[in-house]
DNA sequence: TATTGTTATACTCTATAACTATA
DNA sequence: TATAGTTATAGAGTATAACAATA
């Protein structure tokens, strides 16, 4: 992410009166805003969603996590690996080739930190909303992302 | 992007209360989507926004192009190679640094096409959202990118 | 047969630094 | 001094294929 141009833009921009141009606009500028928030503790936006749901749910096996997370399994494998290797988390044989994934008395204090920057961040957006539009923000996005929001 | 799993999905996920992740989880997935519809012209979704971009203003740099859309200006030389080596824009000296850039006739019709896949898919995006939120989705997504809606 | 974890590999996207030519 | 375009390079992120071990 570059920062912010602070210089009014003249040009005539048709795309911002695309959703799907914007929604990925304010994605990008938000998972790079996360992730400088993120940064003092090494870690990636992926990466607290990762513990987040580990915590959640003690014993999930990297396929299932990568299947919530939409990470492909081959992709999960360093990437559960970095966080063993900074024993944030541990795997536990759940049969011949599955491993729970737990966090460590380390992960949980790494994760205590990052939820509440996360925490602090989605408020921070949340607030970037018009009051009377925030209760339709989820619902919006969880459409856009073509799910149900229940 | 993986294929959306059909079976549904038992673990507690604490992340989809989250707007932030959902908005990244949306944009990761239409991305994925439009990229797929632009296959047949080979395009990735940037490069149909470059085009846009200069038809409607032709004679932008890339300097100007990569500040609008937010790529670098590094990586736009390799970016607007491609399009000039496939044909579709044309570089004219603006003075001895800068290049104006415009499109040929046949990027015009690779434009014109990719406006209607773009448009399309725009459409779709929006009757994802039900009817009475519509109103707010541009909003609300220009809200969290930071942006004024005008 | 299907699934888990893994390795290898390639491609895209992004980020920084440095260079030149020019304004 | 600042800007435009370029090159080189490194780091993420993502995608596919293939393999062994296990269910």
């Amino acid at each position: 992410m570059q920062m912010p141009i602070s210089v009014p833009n003249r040009m005539k921009d048709p795309l911002t009166r695309l959703p799907g141009y914007v929604l990925r606009r304010a994605s990008a500028a938000t998972v790079a805003e996360l992730n400088q928030r993120l940064q003092s503790l090494d870690l990636r936006h992926a990466e607290a969603a990762c513990l987040l749901l580990i915590d959640a749910s003690p014993g999930l096996t990297q396929s299932e996590i990568g299947r919530t997370l939409d990470i492909q399994r081959s992709n999960m494998a360093p990437f559960a690996l970095r966080l063993e290797s900074r024993g944030l988390i541990e795997r536990r044989k759940v049969d011949g080739r599955s491993q729970g994934l737990i966090l460590t008395p380390i992960g949980r204090s790494v994760l205590a930190k990052a939820r509440k920057v996360v925490e602090a961040y989605e408020l921070s957006l949340i607030r970037r909303v018009p009051e009377e539009l925030r209760p339709a923000v989820l619902p919006i996005l969880m459409a856009l992302w073509n799910r149900q929001s229940d």
